[in-house]
DNA sequence: TTGTGTTTTACGACCTCC
DNA sequence: GGAGGTCGTAAAACACAA
């Protein structure tokens, strides 16, 4: 859980993709419906990319957060044809800092009765430390990831897209309750007033949407703004 | 060990935008 | 109509007190 665990980010930069991180033979693609294979042709990470994020971040130190693999880093891996194959299991290796978790053994999940979609024997697999320090980093320099990126995490990661576009959206409601916890916790000394704390924005950016999403409520924006002043 | 609360993946329903 | 957004929720994984 990472309120609590990450006592110390890694720089992004320490957090190569090497070839420890094995492909392992779970196949996703009986799991999940997937639409859309993961461009081989996209797994040059180009730090380039970045200019996608004219974004920073306050509180975050310059460069902190940000990946920057370069191809031959990736090129060590590889994603399988159907958008990669993950197993959690296999990635755990005594030489991988980020391994803390023990592997489980796979549930034994029986198919639902009426036949809905999670009829795979595992109801949900555990991202590696690293997949998640990963996504991290990404989310910290931005809410809305784009496509492109999506892509290019997706390879590196051995996720598809849509584990990692489910993430990004899992990770945005946590930070959403996270701050009305938040702002429940600070309204709860003076219990007479009802009006809510007004957001005083910043206008940094960082939290745009991802391009060709624009739908952003208003609201969701200033509870960032808010967040991260 | 076990009961319980919390967090993490994953999905469906519904919405907006292009 | 498809993609991606939020919201609510299920269930596995996990933490921790008793």
């Amino acid at each position: 859980m990472y309120p609590n665990s990450q006592p110390a980010r890694f720089p992004a930069q320490t957090l190569p993709i090497n070839s420890q991180y094995m492909v392992p033979p779970y196949d996703f693609t009986s799991y999940h419906h997937m639409p859309g294979v993961a461009d081989p042709s996209a797994s040059a990470w180009n730090p380039v990319y970045r200019e996608e994020y004219p974004f920073n971040f306050p509180g975050s130190s310059p460069g902190a957060g940000q990946v920057n693999f370069n191809s031959a880093e990736l090129s060590g891996m590889s994603a399988g044809p159907g958008g990669g194959a993950l197993n959690q299991y296999n990635l755990f290796s005594s030489q991988d800092p980020f391994c803390r978790r023990r592997p489980h053994e796979p549930a034994k999940v029986p198919a639902p009765p009426g036949g809905k979609t999670r009829t795979k024997e595992k109801y949900r697999v555990v991202y590696t430390d690293h997949q998640r320090q990963e996504l991290e980093n990404e989310f910290q320099f931005n809410r809305y990831i784009t496509m492109r990126r999506k892509s290019e995490l997706s390879v590196a990661l051995n996720l598809s897209e849509r584990q990692v576009k489910i993430w990004f959206q899992n990770r945005r409601a946590k930070e959403r309750k996270i701050h009305r916890k938040k702002l429940q916790d600070s309204q709860q000394p003076s219990t007479s007033t009802s009006t809510p704390p007004v957001p005083t924005g910043s206008s940094d950016g960082h939290n745009a949407p991802s391009p060709g999403s624009n739908i952003l409520p208003s609201a969701i924006s200033e509870e960032y703004k808010m967040e991260f002043i």
